[in-house]
RNA sequence: GGCAGGGUGGCUCAGUGGCUACGGCGGAGGACUGCAAAUCCUUUAUUCGCGAGUUCGAUUCUCGCCCCUGCCUCCA
């Protein structure tokens, strides 16, 4: 099977062929680490660990590299502003940033590298640049890229360099040739962390940073870079100028893009104030409510958070975790364990499921798929016929997706609930229900229900969860 | 203004040149149950923004129009 993705580049789906066979390079753009992360960030962190899972379930040796800019103007800011060390602050930050992305089942990328760690592979890109007449040390001491001197510039986002000064909201900055040019490196101002250069102290310019980086760990040319849309202009396409103009390579085949996480149909933003960090999120909300709904969308499409969504997510998660629920309770009565509750790895995936993911990573087809499967194995669990082979594609289909992947009782009876009560109440009814006393038994059921518990009755017992 | 991507049932979200337009949420009816819950079954868009064209046939291709969003400044 053959998988197919879109390229922002060449604007369409194409056939993914890896520079080298069974080996894949991608690089997707971190964040800066200045703040928590907010559930646009979780997107791509949900969107591209996906985009890994399937790369390696296809048979792939994956080279993933996910940076962190730990040097930029708003560290330094909010550093100065809370009185901290920068070290200090990025530290928090980046350990804040893989609390989440561990709650949000993403597994960590092969490679995690840090800007300030990379300033050398920096400064001699920027030489490189300079050396070759496409970068220039403007009169202000900073090194700036010269635009002109890149022909292809604009072949990522379409924009022609004309195009775009007239009408354009830059700044004119006198000291630039022209007005797009943009920094590769920074003099440094006093009390601002520097780094020595041919060009005096100073810090690397973002997109620079992210051309270094990834042309550091997976060489000049490689095959996925992925990152937010609107990092496509100017970032990608800058990093795209820099890399090719001073390694001569291709740099990367096929960019990825995912869509934007917007509230009420606008984009999420701080200036709007319509922002969520993830760990405000995952309060109200297991993170697994929140990886389902990142799920629900294809990822290039945006996707629009609210509460009714997340509580649509849950709904949804629920109704699979019923499944599980049922498959336990299998477990428990039946003398040999399926094996697919016990070797994951030996369950083998439906064919429609991953035409789907092939097809540009649609998830919302597997989804779909995988509820056609929850289905048919609560028709073959309520039937008693052999369920085996369901089960296996259910748990296969489930853990490459990241979801479902609590015991079903954690997940249903979780939060502040006194179970030895509940229990006892369980009993208590179970008796009544014998002496046909139903009064007693639906009025202890009352008396549950309005402290959020629910019971179900089945041929095995009577079972609770919590709304 | 330039560039990019959209408009599919009450909501959400897939998809295809032609068989009954995927799935989830919600609604209705039924089976099961002492009654529920959960589950299963049935049902819920003569129709895919509007108009025209291509075609034997278009929601799907082409053109025009209307509307929405993003990028063009830091941004996932």
């Amino acid at each position: 099977m053959s998988l197919m993705v879109y390229n922002t580049l060449k604007r369409e789906k194409e056939l993914f062929e890896p520079l080298h066979a069974g080996h894949v390079g991608m690089y997707v753009c971190g964040v800066t680490v200045y703040d928590y992360s907010h559930i646009g960030h979780a997107r791509v962190m949900i969107v591209f660990d996906l985009i890994y899972r399937w790369l390696m379930k296809s048979g792939y040796d994956v080279d993933y590299v996910r940076n962190f800019t730990d040097v930029d103007d708003k560290i330094i800011a909010r550093a100065a502003e809370r009185g901290v060390a920068i070290d200090l602050l990025t530290n928090e930050m980046i350990a804040a940033f893989h609390s989440d992305a561990d709650a949000l089942g993403c597994l960590r990328p092969t490679h995690e590298p840090r800007a300030t760690d990379h300033m050398d592979a920096m400064v001699a890109m920027i030489q490189t640049l300079v050396e070759k007449g496409k970068a220039y040390v403007a009169d202000s001491g900073d090194v700036l890229y010269a635009v002109r001197e890149f022909p292809r510039y604009g072949q990522l986002s379409g924009k022609k360099i004309d195009e775009l000064e007239s009408g354009s909201r830059v700044d004119v900055d006198t000291s630039k040739r022209d007005p797009l040019d943009f920094v590769l490196w920074k003099m440094a101002k006093a009390d601002e962390p520097a780094w020595s250069s041919p060009w005096g102290l100073g810090r690397p310019g973002w997109h620079i940073e992210c051309s270094a980086m990834s042309c550091g760990h997976l060489g000049k040319s490689f095959d996925i870079h992925g990152g937010g849309m609107d990092l496509k202009f100017p970032h990608h396409e800058n990093e795209i100028a820099q890399a090719q103009a001073a390694n001569g390579g291709d740099f990367a085949h096929y960019w990825l893009h995912n869509g934007f996480v917007n509230i009420n149909a606008e984009k999420m933003s701080k200036s709007l104030g319509n922002f969520f960090t993830i760990r405000e999120v995952t309060e109200r909300y297991e993170p697994e409510v929140l990886r389902m709904f990142m799920l629900t969308a294809h990822y290039r499409s945006p996707l629009d958070f609210s509460d009714t969504a997340l509580d649509e997510s849950k709904a949804a998660l629920d109704r699979l975790y019923e499944t599980l629920k049922r498959v336990h309770q299998l477990a428990e009565t039946s003398a040999a364990l399926p094996q697919a509750l016990t070797d994951i790895a030996a369950c083998a995936l439906p064919t429609d499921f991953c035409a789907a993911l092939n097809d540009d990573f649609n998830t919302p087809e597997a989804l779909a798929i995988l509820f056609d499967c929850s289905r048919a194995l609560n028709k073959g669990l309520n039937e008693g016929g052999d369920v085996e082979v369901l089960l296996g594609q259910f748990r296969a289909m489930t853990a490459l997706l990241g979801i479902v992947q609590q015991h079903a009782d954690t997940w249903f009876q979780r939060g502040d609930v006194d179970t030895q009560f509940i229990e006892g109440m369980i009993k208590e009814r179970l008796l009544a229900r014998e002496q046909r006393d139903f009064s007693r038994a639906d009025a202890i059921r009352k008396e549950l229900s309005e402290q959020g518990i629910v019971l179900e009755d089945s041929s095995t017992g009577t079972t609770w969860k919590k709304l």
